[in-house]
DNA sequence: TTGTATGCGTTATCAA
DNA sequence: TTGATAACGCATACAA
């Protein structure tokens, strides 16, 4: 028994033979907003026709006819990144119950596939694109806003692009991050940036410049160094070069989560503890963090209301080209969990971060700081 | 600057006229399976006002003449589960290279929004699905079936059709964790069952049955707790019920890792120690269960490898639809970390677990078990 | 090897 | 209120 037996899908033209009208007439009738031109009697028998065969409009050919798709494309550097997933069903909520539909492509951070797949949305006349993969020089997205394709910037944004862009408040997370980190009584500070091709990446790199300076810390352009990706990986091995350089940092602010748990990697490899001899502070607050050894400190990022935001803005987009392009800071917060503590040998009775500077302590496994 | 400028998109008309050649001929050059027919200088000039012209092939056009779509349809009860994107991308990686596109979709475990989703799918032309959401008794995948849509079920299965199906070797995988678990001289084992409704969750279930009497451990009804759904609220309820019962257990068999991570949280509120008091295994090993506290034993499943077999087995299905529904189960393996231990109190040196089955301990701070 | 004609299923314009 | 007709962009059977 395995041959399914085939089954002739029904078109609009049996729906219209059974119910005795014409095809126009029963396409009236089937579409609410056209149904008011048809009377209740034949409208009823349409629809009581299509209901018995079980027709279902084909969407192809509606798009052909109408060059409308009821949906919108939405473009994900890497769906395995958890900070994705919420984003997506952010976008989904608020565009289903709008009739839409969602197409997902995964880019793989590639600049190539990333082409081929925006390519094959617009052939199937999405309506309009959600963009997660936004880099700082991008000129396929250049040429897309040019081309007059309806789109929103989601979590990263292009500063010289007129496109709307939905965003996290970087720059205020890294401020509360290094913040915290300085009241804890922390004065050399590193920073592990995420790409910084990326806006998200330049934006925490260079908030962390300021906030460090804001609080009278070291300003040491050694103690911060780029991954190139969003990675464990390159988290990891960021880590392991500014341990060799041994620039006696006792805290970490990374660019984001999966770095940060590179951070763990190398602290489980080198033997240093967390936060004994050095605090790590994530971005994002991706699932599951509060029950890491330890849970990491983290600042938190509305990514399902992100996806919403920006869902709504492209609709309001697609419905009327011409606004302005506005764009979004949403509130982010810090989450201060047990990845953060005082440096090694740190006066505990110093609350007062700002007025006196702790010493700084050669308790660090890596290197004395001074 | 707000304003896009439009941009009219060019049809295959304009190529032909560009090249100075019928729409037809067009047509037969661009395509690779025709370009033979056509003379080596006309194809030339073709592709040359395309590229010109930069002219994408309108594939909603395409899908209504040829009633195919290079689409397939991927369907997910929940996209924040991680175990899902890893299996995205398996599906992704072969069938990208095949020329076929992936449609995903998030029924939310939800019937109602799956059928409307399949519904939509179906409406646009996909050559088949991918699903993921199956459940035992799963009316839709039975009329879907038989109305000849190509189909391949993923992670879970309906025993009763003959639908082709990739799964994890679930059985093997519940066995080897019990039989972990005994080695380690447990005598009452727990299981925190997923849904019964699917074949996870009852393939999982009976396995558990088994492995416990055939290591000749306490086969008691009362140890084994349903949860309705595979997430960390469900197995933490279900392990405070289970608690409360007091039946004296020294470890938990979860359904997946997620009701293991459920688990966590209990230990949290209630004081116990994992793998101190008692000892949890998960299902799946999603990511990052290495960092967890303690680092989290489990089955670990080649989603990837799932994602990739149930593509290669749609493909062969959509060449050959009256091919046997032959279906595949997937080798998994125990990872054993650091949420697994003897029982409190556990003579260390017996090592021949079957033989000499040591005796249960009161250690256990819920109740003593006999 | 190329051109002609037709139709995929639907909606929109026009006429009745 | 309903029907006839055309067209969306493409691929293909048939004719040349």
């Amino acid at each position: 028994m395995t041959n399914p037996t085939p089954s002739p899908v029904p078109t609009l033209r049996d729906v219209a033979q059974a119910a005795g009208v014409h095809t126009a007439t029963a396409s009236r009738a089937l579409n609410p907003k056209t149904r008011q031109q048809i009377s209740a009697e034949t409208a009823r028998r349409v629809m009581r026709a299509a209901q018995a065969l079980g027709y279902q409009p084909n969407s192809v050919a509606r798009s052909l006819k109408t060059s409308r798709s009821a949906t919108v494309g939405l473009v994900i550097p890497d769906l395995t990144n958890p900070l994705f997933p919420p984003i997506v069903r952010g976008v989904e909520s608020v565009l289903e119950s709008d009739g839409y539909n969602v197409w997902i492509v995964n880019t793989d951070n590639d600049e190539e596939r990333e082409r081929a797949k925006i390519e094959s949305l617009r052939s199937r006349q999405v309506e309009g694109l959600i963009v997660a993969t936004a880099r700082l020089d991008h000129p396929l997205l250049r040429q897309l806003h040019e081309q007059g394709v309806a789109m929103v910037l989601i979590n990263r944004q292009v500063p010289d692009l007129p496109i709307p862009a939905v965003t996290g408040d970087d720059a205020t997370g890294v401020a509360a991050a290094v913040g915290h980190l300085a009241e804890l009584g922390h004065t050399r500070i590193a920073h592990l940036s995420g790409p910084l091709g990326t806006s998200t990446g330049r934006v925490r790199a260079q908030a962390f410049r300021h906030a460090v300076r804001d609080h009278g810390l070291a300003d040491d352009p050694a103690l911060v160094i780029e991954c190139a990706r969003w990675s464990e990986e390159d988290g990891a091995a960021a880590l392991r070069e500014l341990l060799a350089r041994t620039t006696g940092f006792t805290a970490v602010v990374a660019g984001n989560d999966l770095i940060a748990l590179g951070c763990y990697d190398v602290f489980a490899e080198s033997g240093l503890s967390c936060p004994g001899d050095i605090s790590v502070i994530g971005f994002n607050d991706m699932p599951f963090l509060d029950k890491l050894r330890p849970p990491l400190t983290t600042v938190a990022v509305p990514h399902h209301e992100l996806g919403a935001e920006a869902a709504r803005m492209l609709l309001d987009r697609i419905d009327d080209p011409g606004r302005p392009a506005r764009s979004v800071l949403l509130p982010v917060t810090l989450v201060v969990r047990g990845s953060t503590a005082p440096p090694p040998g740190h006066h505990h009775e110093a609350a007062d971060a700002t007025a006196s500077p702790p010493p700084a302590h050669p308790g660090n496994a890596t290197a004395p700081s001074t």
